[in-house]
DNA sequence: CTTACCATGTAAGGCGTTACATGATTCA
DNA sequence: TGAATCATGTAACGCCTTACATGGTAAG
């Protein structure tokens, strides 16, 4: 029970949430889950042959307006896998911070390239914060009705918290850089 | 000039600082850079010698206290493709917090055991933010001397504010969690 | 004398992205 | 009619971690 792999856990977790195309799920950790995870349609469906195989999952192929589909359900035996990772501790939470890096070396090529860095970087978070403040705002109205609502709300409210703290941060960078030039 | 390896950028990032071994650089890895980036023996010594044939870098073979050791130096052409490297933008800052996945999937094992997972991130942080405020405190002292310095002090300050962020939240969501119960 | 640290590396294997391949439907 | 979106998948390849393998030195 050591080694789950994370993609096999993400997608389990969103189906017990919802009934999913491998298409969604992708929607999904293009928007949703965005602010602390990822994966391609190259990890998506390969993963989903295989916990069907395995039958933590079950397939259902469908035509759905003309399109052929397959819906995905998690099984008893799914829940369970997953309820089980989520009772292990986290061993690792990783950032990659690329623009960090770039800051770190920015000696080699100056404040002035080095603060179009943090500018980009502002720039999407910029972007992206509204985003999240509107799905904190849409969850707090409809956080009653259903018990997964407020764990999705704490993650936003993460992001909001985390994005806010890096404007911050830009801001504060920019001037110690305009400072020493 | 497109896609650079991160572990050479970042082993030459480090060696345009100091004249370094293979064994420091993984410490400066785990203590300076852990914040933002990680790499293990595994990807540090290859890296180190595809960067020596391609000369980029030099090494030198010493006996060091009656130990073998090699140092490594920064050659011009590979200072050249540090500082390409660094006017690129940045494409990809990625984030995998496992612990914001299994929050988010916290519904399915209740507010109690969610919690924890809060907790041992905030344990977590709590530990690593007064070395963060040390390396700020020594590194304003120090700042004037060196170029570098203030672009670690940078680096430094991303996480004070990142962090304390961080422990904000985690009081939060506690909160949040408990007035569910 | 034994534990921790210094020091260098390899091999196997996992995990995941990118690019490719295909084809239907909806909307402007 | 053409672009965007829905929908599913594979193959090649790259990158990195884990575990293994080895051996010297410093400190208690």
């Amino acid at each position: 029970m050591a080694n789950e792999k994370k993609i096999d856990c993400v997608i389990l977790g969103l189906l017990s949430h919802e009934v999913l195309t491998g298409y969604e799920i992708k929607k999904r950790m293009d928007t949703t889950l965005k602010y602390f995870w990822g994966a391609s349609y190259g990890s998506i469906y390969p993963a989903l042959n295989q916990l069907a195989q395995e039958e933590l999952i079950s397939k259902y192929e469908a035509k759905e307006n003309g399109r052929d589909t397959i819906r995905y359900t998690i099984n008893n035996s799914g829940r369970e896998y997953l309820k089980q990772w989520l009772e292990v501790p986290v061993t690792k939470d990783e950032i990659r911070y690329e623009t960090l890096l770039k800051l770190f070396f920015g000696s080699e090529i100056g404040g002035e390239k080095t603060s179009a860095h943090i500018e980009r970087f502002e720039d999407k978070i910029e972007e992206e914060l509204p985003v999240l403040k509107e799905m904190a705002a849409n969850l707090e109205m409809v956080k009653g009705r259903e018990e997964a609502h407020i764990y999705y709300l704490l993650t936003v409210k993460f992001g909001i918290k985390v994005y806010e703290a890096y404007m911050e941060w830009c801001k504060e960078a920019k001037q110690i850089l305009k400072g020493r030039e």
